[in-house]
DNA sequence: TATCAACACGAAACCGTTTGCGTAAAGAAT
DNA sequence: ATTCTTTACGCAAACGGTTTCGTGTTGATA
């Protein structure tokens, strides 16, 4: 394998010193004009490239920042990625990617890895283990290290720092109220387990909007599902056994999963029962009948998440830390033909 | 914000060197043993993590490696990287990511951006601008720079390096094989460009099928569709214009577009006409009917590629490259509801 | 008592850059 | 002829580690 080219070899080929060519590269008016033609035309020529790892020690700055996400063959959490790696980039950052596969210990071991120096900040958003087990302390020995963290979506208040969020208790508020302004009053609810943040930010939402309809809750209507392990005859007979002519889904995949079984029942979508979900995937836009959904902008998400840090790790001060903000991203429901 | 806990930080606080510290936190015996116990409590203390840029610069080795993608919002593109993160992970790489986005332009900026000490290698798969244009001088020269490349599912023979391939063409012929055995006679292909690779791959097998059949080839039975821009009238007349009773998708896309449309048309799946696709994803599992899908197995084609590139890494020697292989993964077709 | 090995540690080079400062050479000013 | 400026460059420290080699001290041995 060739050698790679440096200030030093160049230099030496040369025969000037090492800091005749880094001011020559830079075209600093300290270098006569012959010999930055001669250095400049050199460095050209055998393809020189400053080596980042170098100018990294230099600058104590690596231009790297770190996401750790609970999954990534996931809709949601890709276009979010997609949001982060597109502004990263244009502000000069790369982007470092860890999966906790929603472990806690996983989580743990990815903050581990690259609290060494490898980034300059963290993008994370919670794994569902971590959120059950309540316990924050390895984001705390972060923050304590200096080390700025955004968190999105899935959040927690024993954290204080920047963090990026959905309206969900609104747009849920909105979705239910959607349903019974079509005069449907039996709304379920299809929600994950509680310590999810955001599924208990749409149970909420969900709650209210009966509420200030005068539509006592019915817990009967509200169907718990594990994230990724679920029964489909639990399903089906939920379905039996209440009379339902509306519901809401936190995911899209909960909501056309729940299409699909109701419909080999011979339920007609939305004539007998309306559906609506979170996520404006690839499930919503295709299934059948397609899917009236909660978009949740996950690129938005992932630029603000982005911005907040890069702009947190730029203004780094011996002075105070700047107050922590955050930002709310308005969800928008794509209405589809699940509903009417 | 506190000061980070060096060596030599350490090393004036405890009044011996920096290399003293050093040698006492990886246990050498050239250290006394009273020393080690203080030096290593009180790194501990402080919570002590080796620098791992200036690692880095004194190894020169990253362990990182650069994936560099056509999409990430792909579920495709996911799992081979779910693949290439876990078994990066295991062997204590990092990974950062670029989106080339399909476009050759940022596929260049992305493999120049990385490509100054920051990654020790790449695992690319190449944008469908690249493929188009057949111009692969940025992968050269990478590799006359030294740095390892392998390249997954959309790969080039111009490039001679490391590669993770389906055997599309195979899949592709036992597929439409099925096909025949059911009896279907008139089976259609609905494929991108065919400057992808793969298609062109899969567009083989199926001619050799119809051949090995002694079923002549009916260009007309062909529908080339861009990879995302597509007019869905074109596809409701192509199928009302040939008569039609099976047909091969190149993705799930494509097959659950087309099994909605014609649906909507009133044909009757799978009896009037059977489905396949490729990629085993979200929409193959929830369409209706459930699509029988050629499934890619991404984990192990990211697998595959990261362990092509980390052995390559690791071996690296001055003398010669030793030679690049072909890895092929054989992909399976997932039975469903939209065959028989 | 002189010699020597073992022990415990420090000095310094090195990885590749950046940058403040010192300085030799050359020309200008006195 | 002497002093002062420029000009054009080199030296060296610094970033945070690792590692080779050198060396002062100690106790044992001849």
């Amino acid at each position: 394998m060739r050698q790679k080219t440096t200030l030093k070899s160049i230099a030496r080929e040369l025969d000037v010193s090492i800091s005749t060519v880094s001011k020559a590269l830079k075209n600093s008016d300290e270098i006569g004009k012959e010999t930055k033609e001669k250095v400049q035309a050199f460095a050209k020529l055998y393809n020189y490239k400053p080596n980042n790892v170098a100018i990294s020690l230099k600058n104590k700055r690596t231009k790297n920042i770190g996401v750790v996400i609970p999954d990534i063959v996931h809709h949601f959490f890709t276009t979010v990625f997609r949001g982060i790696e597109k502004y990263a980039n244009e502000r000069g950052y790369n982007v470092v990617i860890c999966i906790s596969d929603e472990s806690y210990d996983k989580e743990v071991i990815n903050l581990e890895m690259l609290s060494n120096g490898s980034v300059d900040g963290f993008i994370m958003s919670l794994s569902a283990e971590t959120q059950k087990k309540n316990d924050f302390n390895h984001l705390k020995e972060i923050l304590n290290q200096g080390i700025p963290i955004v968190l999105f979506d899935r959040v927690t208040n024993e954290i204080d720092c920047d963090k990026v969020i959905l309206n969900d208790r609104e747009i849920a508020y909105e979705a239910v109220s959607t349903f019974i302004a079509d005069g449907r009053k039996r709304i379920a609810l299809v929600t994950t387990e509680s310590y999810f943040n955001v599924s208990e930010e749409r149970a909420i939402g969900y709650r209210d909007a009966l509420t200030a309809n005068n539509i006592t809750l019915d817990e009967n209507l509200i169907l718990k599902l594990h994230y990724k392990d679920f029964n489909e005859t639990d399903i089906s007979n939920f379905f039996k056994a209440n009379k339902i002519d509306a519901v809401l889904c936190v995911n899209e995949l909960f909501a056309t999963m729940c299409m699909g079984i109701v419909q080999n029942d011979g339920v007609q979508i939305p004539k007998d029962i309306a559906f609506m979900g979170f996520t404006d995937g690839m499930l919503s836009k295709y299934s059948k009948p397609t899917l009236t959904t909660v978009a949740q902008h996950g690129d938005k998400m992932g630029e603000a998440a982005a911005r907040f840090l890069i702009d947190r790790i730029e203004n780094e001060t011996d002075d105070e830390i700047p107050a922590y903000e955050t930002e709310i991203i308005k969800a928008t429901i794509i209405q589809r033909d699940s509903t009417n």
